[in-house]
RNA sequence: GCGGGCGUAGCUCAAUGGUAGAGCUCCAGCCUUCCAAGCUGGUGGUGUGGGUUCGAUUCCCAUCGCCCGCUCCA
């Protein structure tokens, strides 16, 4: 057996301490499917509530933000994850993700079933996937990597509908909604946290690949002259919103997409790619794409499903002659009344997995230390060097011994922090060093501890889980002093 | 979905065609005045379903899950 790796350690470490359980376990698994235990739903609410809070509560729409061209108006949506069908197959999903297709089992490759005519064998360029001798095709096979569904009781199969493939067009869809609504000008946001669904043919990787997962997307509407610099102003404070939760620059890249890897309707695409511990070297995993979607989306849901041709998008024709998928024929442009000008906004998309950002924050975290014991023979450690605002517990309460008074009074601390609202523990259970390091493990980043003094001086030690170093403070000085660490 | 490897306790690892053990963890008690201490006791397991057999954790088949490669993406 290899040396446990530390993708392995860190897995172990979530399903030991509660923070990620694979989905109905006792059945022996669901792949592609997880669930967040005690502390793993803290943290990611935690992450959730950081994103949240950076693009809708804390949005300041007063003031020019840093590197922003302007002001700008943000809000928030939660939209309905079973969708009119049409939806879809305006958006382009229904196509992509619908296909019937084909495999050769001598080359283990796939082609779509309607594509054979014009695709190459691998093993012989020259001629079409089975036409070589050693060819063994399989039935055209549908191959939905959309969930599909019935519609009422009595369903059939004009009554499918698809789970959700992406946030996004929930955001799209609402657009005449929200603007009406609102009052909000352009340029402006709208975003969403909730769960989509992919039927991904190897979800892989813990939570990195899921067939159900929870994504943080946002779609930010502006004039199409200034789009480009959005597109980067989004780009960067995304970086950076990572950088600042406690993801380090050498584990995260920006990775612009090159013009051949651009999705049909995009004009810039970057990637936010982090260094998985489960990649190799020089390896990053897919965190979060910013796209640069142009009129694509506004426009599809007005005209019908758009089809690149030359330089521009037009509608794509079925056999009739008609839009092969129609759109809502609602006229989704905008009217600035200041410059009296009417157009269809673009759009700058940052998707965000949610997900993955919390894996992310959980590998970044994982650290394997010596600290000396009691006898000063050191010992490994493990500590989840999470940044305080991302910790399922902020604070611990000990009482150094279980008599002489120091449960009740640190029973007294702990009521004090869950009144002011922060998640704090106590424990009493075990030897202090013990409990030091229990909290190390979940990344708890102080632990106070009542002692002798606090009785006879109503002081308390507070220890600080990365640097091991204990202050001394007054005990009604703690709730604050956490606080103040929380918004630092 | 295809090909290869792997499934014994929460973890690390034993053993066996005939009652599945240990260390650590965890829980309870005692002790303990700052970094996984000590003592006592306790909970807990052969992924699932079939087959062969008097008897299967062990042999066979299927299935599920995990890891690696193809593939796909937030």
């Amino acid at each position: 057996m290899a040396v446990e790796s530390r993708m392995d350690k860190i897995v172990g470490l979530c399903k030991r301490r509660g923070f990620i359980f694979q989905s109905s376990e006792i059945y022996g698994g669901s792949n592609g499917f997880w669930d967040y235990g005690p502390l793993g739903v803290e943290l990611k609410r935690n992450v959730r509530q950081a994103w949240w809070a950076d693009m809708i509560t804390l949005h300041d729409e007063l003031t020019v933000q840093p590197g922003a061209p302007s002001t700008f108006d943000m809000t928030g949506v939660e939209t309905s994850i079973i969708m009119h069908p049409q939806v879809w197959k305006v958006s382009g999903h229904y196509d992509l993700f619908c296909d019937m297709m084909v495999d050769c089992r001598a080359c283990k490759s796939r082609f779509r079933a309607d594509h054979i005519q014009s695709s190459q064998c691998p093993q012989k360029p020259s001629k079409c996937p089975g036409e070589h001798d050693s060819c063994q095709l399989t039935d055209p096979r549908e191959f939905n990597l959309m969930f599909k569904t019935t519609l009422g009781a009595m369903g059939t199969e004009a009554d499918a509908a698809f789970l959700r493939p992406e946030t996004a067009q929930g955001m799209f869809v609402n657009f005449k909604n929200v603007c009406d609504s609102s009052r909000v000008k352009i340029p402006f946001g709208i975003a969403q946290i909730g769960k989509s669904f992919r039927n991904e043919i190897t979800p892989r990787n813990f939570t990195f690949r899921s067939r159900e997962f929870e994504q943080m997307e946002m779609e930010f509407f502006c004039h199409p002259s200034h789009s480009l610099a959005w597109y980067q102003y989004w780009r960067d404070r995304r970086y950076n919103w990572y950088i600042n939760l406690g993801i380090s620059k050498a584990n995260l890249i920006l990775r612009e997409h090159a013009k051949e890897e651009l999705a049909h309707y995009s004009v810039g695409t970057a990637d936010l790619e982090y260094a998985f511990p489960f990649l190799g070297p020089g390896e990053y995993g897919e965190l979060e794409g910013v796209a640069h979607r142009g009129d694509f989306d506004l426009r599809s849901h007005s005209e019908g499903k758009l089809k690149k041709e030359g330089e521009s998008l037009v509608v794509e024709q079925g056999a009739d002659g008609k839009p092969k998928y129609a759109g809502s024929g609602k006229d989704l442009s905008y009217f600035d009344d200041q410059t009296r000008e009417r157009f269809i906004p673009h759009v700058i998309e940052p998707a965000a997995g949610c997900d993955r950002a919390t894996l992310a924050f959980l590998c970044e975290a994982y650290y394997e230390d010596e600290q000396p014991d009691e006898k000063g023979v050191m010992q490994s450690r493990v500590v989840l060097r999470l940044h305080p605002r991302l910790a399922p517990i902020k604070v611990a309460v000990f009482p150094l011994i279980k008599k002489e008074g120091m449960p009740e009074k640190a029973a007294e601390l702990y009521r004090d922090l869950k009144q002011a609202g922060i998640a704090a523990a106590f424990d009493q259970q075990a030897a202090i060093g013990r409990r030091y390091r229990r909290m190390d493990e979940i990344g708890t980043p102080y632990c106070v501890t009542i002692d002798g003094e606090t009785m006879t001086a109503g002081t308390v030690t507070v220890r600080d889980r990365d640097t091991l170093e204990q202050i001394r403070l007054p005990m009604n000085e703690v709730v604050g002093y956490v606080q103040g660490k929380l918004r630092g």
